[in-house]
DNA sequence: AGTTAAACCTGGTTGC
DNA sequence: TGCAACCAGGTTTAAC
């Protein structure tokens, strides 16, 4: 589920309640997809952080004991996976048999909530260190890196000759854009999710940037996207789907030319596109 | 080295 | 109604 809106929209809903909460206790449920990496019990007498986000990744600094000095701090990386959602209740009723973590604080409880358990809670002592970096370090630019000039952008396509939508899927060129927001970037920037990345001029590059850019901003605004499972940290849904131009969409009516959305497979996963607004 | 399948899970929807 | 097949927001890992 979560892509990049989505991931922010959790962050924006925890980071400034857990800024300085001290940790009660923890517990976890079923394994998620990989294990934690350290006693779940030492997460207790913890202060939490300021809360980051890098992608789809979530990081909550933790420290022990006087800030300086303790050999104990680290921090959580969490991920959300297909079917995740973090949930900061004031009162935490018992966990349900998909409640994989509870991080319980004096400011509430912040509880992961994940059916297919594809996402992840793992203990590093930094973000810069093993296990985090291994994960974080081969992620692409932010899209809202000013750093992520079109220039930068188009060189990087160029390098590519897989399809424009499984660049823009595998994240090490950009992050943040999943399934939906690759799909609806490309519509918006009129290029086929077909199209070899090495192929797409320097004019059409900036385009589509601008296009991820612009779908991102619009998809963080509406809360993200609720397809089944997305929830905020209020327990909110999001509204992006319903404004989806081509998502979802196969066999309806494209809202900009009134054509058939099609339906098509990539990399295993499904593509949404406008034959005749996207072309190669 | 770069691209593409397989794998990890659960549950909802579709179709026979 | 039952059951099999397919589908779903991700991404690491193994295999061409």
């Amino acid at each position: 589920m979560p892509e990049l809106p989505e991931v922010e929209v959790t962050r924006r809903g925890i980071a400034a309640p857990l800024l300085g909460a001290r940790v009660l206790a923890a517990r976890l449920g079923k394994p998620l997809r990989w294990p934690l990496g350290r006693p779940v019990e030492l997460l207790a007498g913890g202060t939490v952080g300021d809360v980051v986000r890098r992608g789809k990744y979530l990081w909550l600094p933790l420290w022990h004991g006087p800030r300086a000095a303790a050999a104990d701090d680290g921090g959580l990386l969490l991920h959300l996976g297909m079917s995740g959602s973090l949930a900061l209740l004031r009162e935490a009723p018992e966990p349900g048999p998909h409640d994989h973590f509870d991080l319980v604080t004096d400011r509430g409880t912040l509880r992961l909530n994940d059916p297919r358990r594809f996402g992840a809670v793992v203990w590093s002592t930094s973000m810069h260190a093993m296990p985090a970096s291994t994960l974080l370090d081969r992620l692409g630019a932010e899209p809202f890196d000013p750093a992520l000039t079109p220039a930068l952008f188009h060189a990087a396509l160029r390098r590519r000759r897989a399809a424009v939508k499984a660049v823009l899927l595998a994240g090490d060129v950009v992050v943040g854009a999943g399934n939906i927001y690759a799909c609806e970037a490309l519509f918006a920037a009129g290029i086929h999710p077909a199209t070899r990345a090495d192929r797409i001029s320097r004019p059409r590059a900036a385009r589509l940037l601008a296009a991820l850019r612009g779908t991102l901003a619009r998809a963080l605004e509406l809360g993200g996207s609720t397809l089944r499972d997305f929830t905020d940290a209020h327990g909110a849904s999001g509204e992006f789907q319903l404004e989806a131009a081509v998502y979802g969409r196969a066999g309806l009516g494209c809202r900009r030319c009134g054509g058939t959305v099609r339906r098509i497979v990539q990399a295993q996963r499904s593509t949404y596109v406008c034959p005749s607004c996207q072309r190669r």
